[in-house]
RNA sequence: GCGCCUAUAGCUCAGACGGUUAGAGCACCACACUGAUAAUGUGGGGGUCGGAGGUUCAAGUCCUCCUAGGCGCACCA
């Protein structure tokens, strides 16, 4: 039966092109899965089991689409595409969600920017509701682009079935969670430093502050010395009475509200009298005395040593009064963090606005204090300052001190005033310098299951494997407590109900639409604000009747969403519990390394906390993409190229290969270049379609339909199954470690061996003459569609357009993705024959070479070539023949007398690892010897080399060419053996070369006339006698090889050009 | 300041356990080959393996210090 191919194609072209549009062709591809359903197919074809068993399950780490996707996000996309279609070909179920996520500031920011709102004043203005709305329709603005682009990308992902973490089921988890945490004892409200951005008045979390690079910025501060004048001791002799303890600050705003000073516990502290341009006497640390030389002299006078130790306890006077009095205030402290590197060793402790302040003064039962409100302006009691945005009250402050006005304490002492330059952080968003201020806020107390975390960790598989223990370790090992609540509007509700009278107290945590129906006995519908906030009930613990159940009116920290979604996209555990058990933790999830401090954390926290699981059990953490020019991709620079032209011009899977074939995947960098993407066209995508075009087109020709076959006895088939099975392996094994980038370079070798090996050498076998398809031609078509048919499937992720292309084209079936993985019990294995052809590769390589070096084209014919090697070659002589054109092969055996015949040598090579420790320091005069020829093997064959004599295994003694004799040349092989050929010229070996320059030459002729290439030719040849002679000699080769059906010659004088005209016959 | 990663050819990267002539792909030059191929083959140029010490018979590989880049932590008076 005739046959013809493709069996299918996805273009209109009804044959294939040998030089393909890919762009085009992915575009056909993607409308064809469209139209069929094939994706949906590809899960449903692997039916699910209630224990989970035969699920592979992948979570898609949301991303908040407030813009088109880059690099970063298609190069994670190709990767989560990647590995589901892996897995899906093995016979795994995976669905695949797309996951939104929607909530947090980057909404609040759009939705003001839209309504052109500048304050949260002005958004309660407006009305939570109506900022909200705007909040809901902004964050999907670009929802239909990215689809488009991911679909682009021919990434299979369901956006219909996708999860939004505003869905009301989403939050309902969340919820569920929260309580959970609280039920456990995990979660609290606590007052803690925060960051706080004073002007968007809100804390922000640690990633929001590192948001981008731009957050630290120099900021130039007042930098204040004052001195606080210590209380008298009951010892009138005590010398430090009536001194002053100094401290330095850079934030003179914060000294109302100091509350203590800190001195290190080891560190010695001098207390001086002071001869310089302040007088009195003054404790500073020992080492800082010299940089106060202008206000205490060059040498003050040293009145006494304390280390910090025998200082604490000793009470001082608050520089203002506000606080005076306060209990246990006041008073100096040891503590570590001390340092003496700036400043006077001495710290000034304000426990509103200083983390490692508020410790210590905890630690000392001090109040924390906090004088600002939540505009950044102070309030009550520091009267002086009210109103007064903080960083505007440091002049006044600083003035007051001066001159001791205010109600700054008599005998407090302005020693210097300064300016610091030091980076400082600013909002992400508003570029305002950020307060650290305590704030009311509901923590997850992490430190207290963070070892628990650690543990779970050694159950996660990271790459690279370094994350593990180095930056998502060292993290988790210094995790603190995490701040989840935002004084914001748009995101979960913080699920808590207090009581609004402090003297009936009462606090209700909710975790699901149904506890609140049952409390507040209304439906509920949706848990965004203000609807949630609407939710009030009287207090069942007040008898009296007048106080009320509210809200706390913070939302969750959008990481907790994240955080949540390994659970809340299946609306766990109100649905799907019974498959959340069975298919928690996720087989696999790939982010940015940045995530180790984000996603892959908060789901860490979580998975812990709630489920003392990990919620993953491989994690994948890339690289930076990068632009052109090395450095961050930038918009502005435009330093990389743009991603709907690379898909138009290169196509999805070039840009895909690109992606998967670097070193980003392992953790590396990744510079994003267009000769980059084209470069992968070029050694992948192009050799594997003309290798399709090669075999349909010769099938074709023949009318041969090729069927599945490993059975052909050809060694080069044979070799070929044999390659293809190892290359089989390879790939299974390199996917199923997430190894991509390896996995795209044993395609690479697989290929080459495909194209520019089997192909290239067995071209002829696949040419039927006069009509009549043999058994060998037969084995020849079999074989390759067998190896392309599979080969297909092995790419189908890594390339999953092109080869789908391909792939109908050859069986005419639905879809190379809904087929299984190849089994590696189809294909033959052949270690032997796989050893031996690369022999034969290496001995085609060296006599090339030699050819080269005795400048013997490649067109005329040797008559021998003998290859002295321990392998039997016998099978493969042919090819070698052929190959190098030489009239005949010999084998010769490597320990035969007959090899010795060569002019061969011995040599000899010293293994240091077995001689080196024997014989320790003389082993380099052994290989010294073994190089230089100063070694000898005796009688008995005892080899001694540089004098020493070598004992068996610590040296190899192999024979390789000698010197060529007339005649001849020889190559060394790298395997080990040799190489001898021929370079004796007749003149029949030169009339053969001749006459197949000749056929070249009309080859050629043939082409630059446009003929196809089973068309027939009368061919002229016009040349000088003695190419005529050769010709006619060799007409049978000249008029097969060219199919010519007549030969006409003419003969032109010695030394003319050859001339051939050809004409369709 | 602390921690992690990286530094090998013009470019991108490989180089278990230390073993003596450091490789590949791309790029460049020359030659060869070419009726599937946008290729391919052979040869060539190109390397103080970031620097300096050290351990060892032997160091790209192990140790110490330093330099540069990336990332993270802390940036605190």
């Amino acid at each position: 039966m005739t046959s013809s191919y493709p069996k299918v194609s996805h273009t209109d072209a009804a044959s294939v092109p040998a030089s393909p549009r890919f762009p085009s062709i992915e575009e056909a591809v993607l409308a064809y899965w469209e139209k069929d359903g094939t994706f949906q197919a590809s899960i449903d074809q692997r039916p699910t089991r209630a224990d989970g068993g035969d699920e592979f399950v992948f979570y898609d780490g949301p991303p908040f689409a407030n813009g088109l996707p880059h690099y970063g996000h298609l190069l994670t996309g190709y990767v989560k595409d990647l590995i589901p279609r892996y897995q899906t070909m093995r016979g795994k179920r995976v669905e695949r969600r797309f996951g939104w996520d929607t909530h947090g500031l980057p909404a609040e920011l759009e939705a003001m920017r839209q309504l052109g709102l500048k304050t949260t004043d002005e958004i309660h203005e407006l009305g939570i509701e109506k900022f909200n709305e705007a909040c809901r329709a902004s964050v999907l603005k670009y929802a239909d682009e990215w689809q488009r682009y991911v679909t682009r990308q021919a990434r299979w992902v369901d956006f219909d079935n996708d999860y939004r973490t505003m869905n009301p089921e989403f939050m309902e988890s969340v919820i569920w969670a929260f309580k959970q945490l609280h039920e456990k004892g995990l979660v609290y409200e606590g007052f803690r430093i925060l960051p706080y951005c004073w002007n968007d008045e809100t804390p922000l979390s640690n990633h929001e502050l590192r948001m981008d690079d731009d957050v630290y910025k120099m900021r130039q501060d007042p930098a204040l010395t004052v001195g606080f004048r210590l209380a008298d001791s009951d010892d009138a002799a005590d010398p430090l009475n009536g001194a002053n303890v100094l401290i330095w600050t850079t934030t003179p705003w914060t000294l109302p509200s100091n509350m203590g000073v800190a001195v290190g516990p080891d560190v010695t502290y001098a207390l001086v009298e002071s001869t310089g341009s302040v007088a009195g006497r003054f404790l500073l640390a020992e080492g800082r005395v010299a940089a106060y030389a202008k206000e205490l002299g060059d040498e003050p006078t040293v009145v006494a040593t304390f280390t910090g130790s025998e200082l604490a306890g000793r009470r001082y006077l608050p520089p203002f009064s506000y606080y005076a009095g306060a209990d246990n205030a006041h008073q100096v402290l040891a503590a570590d963090f001390v340092t003496t590197e700036d400043g006077t060793g001495i710290v000034h402790l304000a426990p509103g606005f200083g983390e490692d302040d508020k410790a210590v003064l905890d630690a000392a039962g001090v109040e924390t204090v906090v004088p600002v409100g939540k505009d950044g302006r102070f309030t009550f009691p520091v009267e002086e300052y009210a109103g007064l945005q903080v960083f505007d009250a440091n002049k006044p402050v600083i003035a007051d001190l001066k001159a001791t006005t205010g109600k700054v304490t008599a005998g407090t002492v302005l020693l210097r005033q300064e300016t610091y330059d030091h980076s400082y952080p600013h909002c992400w968003r508003c570029r305002q310098p950020l307060l650290y201020m305590a704030v009311s806020s509901w923590f997850v107390e992490v430190t207290k299951f963070k070892g628990r975390m650690g543990e779970l960790n050694e159950q996660i598989s990271w790459t690279p494997d370094h994350i593990k223990h180095g930056q998502f370790g060292k993290w988790v090992e210094n995790a603190r407590d995490w701040s989840i609540t935002r004084n914001r509007f748009w995101g979960s509700p913080v699920p808590v109900w207090k009581s609004d009278n402090p003297e009936y107290p009462r606090v209700d945590v909710y975790g699901s639409f149904a506890e609140l129906e049952a409390d507040f006995g209304v439906e509920v519908t949706d848990l965004h604000r203000p609807y949630v906030d609407d939710l009030t009930r009287p207090n069942p613990d007040d008898p009296t009747g007048q106080s009320t159940m509210r809200r706390v009116t913070d939302v969750l920290d959008v990481w907790f969403d994240s955080g949540s979604m390994s659970f809340a996209q299946n609306h766990y555990p109100f649905e799907n519990a019974d498959w959340f058990e069975a298919n928690f933790p996720a087989d696999f999830i790939v982010e940015y390394i940045g995530q180790t401090r984000g996603w892959f954390y908060t789901l860490h926290i979580l998975a812990t906390a709630l489920f003392d699981r990990p919620a993953f059990k491989s994690c994948v953490s890339h690289g930076i993409v990068l632009g052109s020019d090395g450095q961050k991709m930038s918009k502005s620079l435009r330093n990389y190229p743009d991603v709907a032209e690379v898909f138009d011009r290169d196509g999805a899977d070039a840009m895909r290969w690109f992606l998967m074939s670097s070193p980003i995947l392992r953790g590396g960098n990744l510079v994003v270049t267009e000769q980059g993407i084209r470069d992968s066209v070029r050694q992948v995508l192009i050799p594997l379609w003309s290798s399709w075009y090669f075999f349909q087109l010769y099938a074709n020709a023949a009318g041969y339909d090729a069927k599945r076959r490993t059975d052909s006895s050809d060694p080069l088939d044979r070799y070929l199954l044999a390659k293809l099975r190892d290359y089989v392996a390879e790939m299974t094994e390199q996917l199923d470690a997430y190894d991509v980038a390896n996995a795209c370079e044993s395609t690479r070798g697989f290929i080459d061996v495909l194209t520019n090996w089997y192909i290239r050498r067995s071209r002829e076998r696949f040419w039927v003459a006069d009509g009549v398809v043999t058994a060998d031609n037969e084995a020849a078509f079999d074989t390759l569609w067998t190896v392309l048919e599979t080969l297909c499937r092995v790419l189908a992720p890594l390339a999953p357009l092109t080869v789908e292309e391909i792939w109908r084209g050859l069986t005419g079936e639905r879809s190379v993705h809904l087929a299984d993985w190849p089994s590696l019990d189809d294909l033959p294995a052949d270690e032997a024959l796989v050893a031996q052809m690369d022999v034969v590769r290496d001995v085609c390589s060296a006599t090339s070479a030699l050819r080269k070096a005795n400048s013997l084209r490649n067109r005329l014919p040797l008559a021998g070539l003998t290859v002295v090697t321990d392998l039997d070659l016998s099978a493969f002589t042919g090819i070698v023949a052929d190959e190098v054109n030489v009239k005949g092969v010999q084998l010769v055996a490597a320990d035969s007398d007959e090899a010795s015949a060569y002019g061969v040598e011995q040599k000899l090579t010293v293994n240091a690892r077995a001689a080196g420790p024997r014989l320790g320091k003389d082993v380099q005069l052994a290989i010294k010897g073994s190089k230089t020829g100063d070694w000898s093997v005796d009688a008995a064959g005892v080899v001694t080399a540089g004098g020493l004599a070598l004992v068996e295994g610590e040296y190899t003694l192999e024979t390789v060419a000698g010197d060529a004799s007339g005649g001849t040349a020889t190559g060394v092989l790298p395997r080990g053996g040799f190489v001898v050929l021929d370079t004796q010229l007749t003149p029949e070996l030169e009339a053969e070369g001749a006459a197949r320059d000749l056929v070249r030459a009309v080859q050629q002729a043939r082409k630059d006339a446009g003929l196809e290439v089973s068309d027939r030719i009368a061919l002229t040849v016009a040349a000088p006698a003695d190419l005529v002679a050769a010709a006619k000699a060799h007409e049978a080769l000249v008029a097969g090889e060219t199919l010519a059906t007549s030969v006409a010659y003419e003969e032109l004088a010695s030394g003319a050009e050859l001339k051939v005209t050809v004409t369709r016959a």
